[in-house]
RNA sequence: GCCCCCUUCGUCUAAUGGUCAGGACGUCAGGUUUUCAACCUGAAAACAGGAGUUCAAUUCUCCUAGGGGGUACCA
């Protein structure tokens, strides 16, 4: 009879979900999934100089946004600091943890002298057996949990293997603060087994907490959790992630108009792989994640691939539940305001029409509003002295000079031309002599490339593309 | 410094004690397309280096180099 299986994702809310964090929630969940299992959500405040509110939302809105939804209620951690202090007393009482009254300085001193002479730097151990009545006065004492000392502690990590630690490296480590609050390998155990934690899937920066928190388990008599430490994501450089590659928070990405599925999709397969699946619905995801498959080494974060996929998912995505996402999107634009209020119902149904032709050339929502400003621009167009000078003497000939410099000049054939021309003209009803006016008012001129086929998207498409068909032949 | 982890095309990765070392993104060249995009076809592109084990190593072992993480009364 196995037990149900329990993740948890644990973030520290000093900061905004950064990349790296949405990919370990996101093995959180799939293997919650795939297992049938729950994922737990714990907020690690307890660094209540770093911690803010906002960084608590912005976590929440990322996983949100991301679809990684969680069971249960977060847990904040500081709110269970009572019962973190309460173990560390238990620990003490059964003399597995000391009073410790080095100074700040001691404690430098120690570490400085440990590094030169070429041993692990740490704590020393001095107030292990020093008899507490030897204590400095005036001084708050931190308590130290009793590390052993030989031998050694084995993980039995998912992902790394077997991974051994010589004890004599880990020294007794500070499990509460002389001011009395849990310091998180504490704090993390002390959750972890309270919240029946039965995978810890996390960074590998945390492969020596593990070692840490392994031993504290032990002291206590309790069962370590599965550990599975997954290698983490580097920049394009091949450095740590920083604000400067991909470090941002996943807000970020939603703005930059990249849609949740393609994150999903791009942040699985870093680090992990299914044969040569690359595109992958979410429940073959679920389906196919495993910890074992995991790789052992970083990945670096590649926007490119990211945009190839972002592009693809956006052409499978529903046109509607395009223009849904781009609204809800567009507050979060320097200009958005504005833009909403350009738009309009009729922009939006406008942009609706059009989205066949727009989003197969889009790789991100930015990109296809972008491309669809001509359906909103004001007007008339602003064109240069020389594009003027071309539209006031209007006629047919005219237009065809005229055009290919909205167009940024692309090189038109001139039956071409003149088939789109007529087309205009048809759909709008118009006199061939007189399509300058209309036409000139249905394109925009500013930004990127409209592109004269959006034009004729808002009038219908494939009907247009076939009579110029017609008539090029 | 000390401890731990990692190393296959530029990038993400697959596979294997004997393979033309596979796929994807990107790149380049064609095709299709009135532009762009998308799409199709094709090409270039990798086992970090050195020993050892073996009939045979990219694959197993060791060393070196390089990269990363940790080394707090941060998480």
């Amino acid at each position: 009879m196995s037990e149900k299986v329990i993740t948890r994702f644990a973030p520290s809310p000093t900061g905004y979900l950064h990349i790296g964090g949405a990919r370990t929630a996101l093995f959180n969940w799939l293997y919650a999934k795939h297992t049938g299992g729950k994922m737990l959500l714990r907020i690690e405040d307890t660094d209540q100089a770093r911690s803010t509110e906002g960084a608590i939302l912005a976590i929440l809105d990322g996983l949100r946004w991301l679809e990684l939804d969680w069971d249960g209620e977060p847990v904040y951690q500081l709110a269970r600091a009572e019962r973190h202090r309460e173990i560390a007393e238990q620990l003490l009482a059964k003399g597995k943890a000391y009073r410790c009254y080095a100074t700040a300085e001691e404690l430098q001193a120690m570490r400085e002298k440990a590094r030169a002479e070429g041993r692990a730097p740490g704590y020393d151990g001095t107030w292990r057996h020093r008899d507490p009545l030897e204590a400095p006065p005036g001084i708050e004492p931190a308590i130290r949990f009793k590390a052993p000392r030989e031998g050694e502690t084995v993980i039995e990590d998912r992902v790394q293997g077997r991974v051994v630690f010589a004890n004599k490296d880990l020294d007794d480590l500070v499990i509460l603060r002389s001011d009395g609050s849990p310091t998180y390998n504490l704090s993390v155990v002390v959750d972890d087994h309270d919240m029946a934690i039965t995978n810890v899937i996390r960074g590998d920066d945390h492969l020596t907490n593990a070692a840490r928190q392994t031993q504290i388990y032990k002291a206590l008599g309790w069962d370590t959790p599965v550990f599975a430490h997954v290698p983490l994501i580097h920049g394009p450089d091949g450095a740590k992630l920083s604000k400067r590659h991909g470090a941002l928070g996943v807000e970020a990405y939603r703005a930059m108009g990249y849609l949740p599925a393609a994150l999903r999709n791009y942040l699985v397969r870093l680090g992990w792989s299914h044969g040569d699946a690359e595109v992958m619905s979410t429940d073959e995801m679920v389906q196919w994640f495993d910890l074992e498959a995991i790789g052992r080494s970083a990945a670096r974060f590649d926007f490119a691939k990211l945009e190839n996929l972002n592009g693809h998912y956006l052409r499978e995505t529903p046109d509607a539940e395009i223009v849904t996402r781009l609204k809800a999107l567009l507050p979060e634009f320097p200009n958005g305001a504005a833009l909403a209020e350009r738009i309009g119902d009729e922009g939006w149904r406008k942009l609706e029409r059009a989205m066949p032709g727009l989003k197969e050339r889009a790789k991100t929502l930015v990109e296809l509003l972008d491309s669809a400003a001509y359906l909103f621009a004001a007007r008339p167009l602003e064109l240069d002295e020389q594009a003027k000078k071309l539209l006031d003497t209007t006629g047919r000939g005219t237009l065809t000079a005229l055009l290919p410099r909205l167009e940024g000049a692309p090189s038109w054939k001139p039956e071409a031309l003149d088939a789109l021309v007529r087309t205009f003209a048809e759909e709008t009803g118009r006199k061939l002599g007189k399509v300058a006016q209309p036409l000139r008012a249905a394109l925009t001129g500013k930004s990127t490339s409209p592109g004269i086929f959006d034009v004729l998207d808002v009038l219908g498409r494939e009907e247009s593309l076939a009579r110029i068909r017609d008539q090029v032949q």
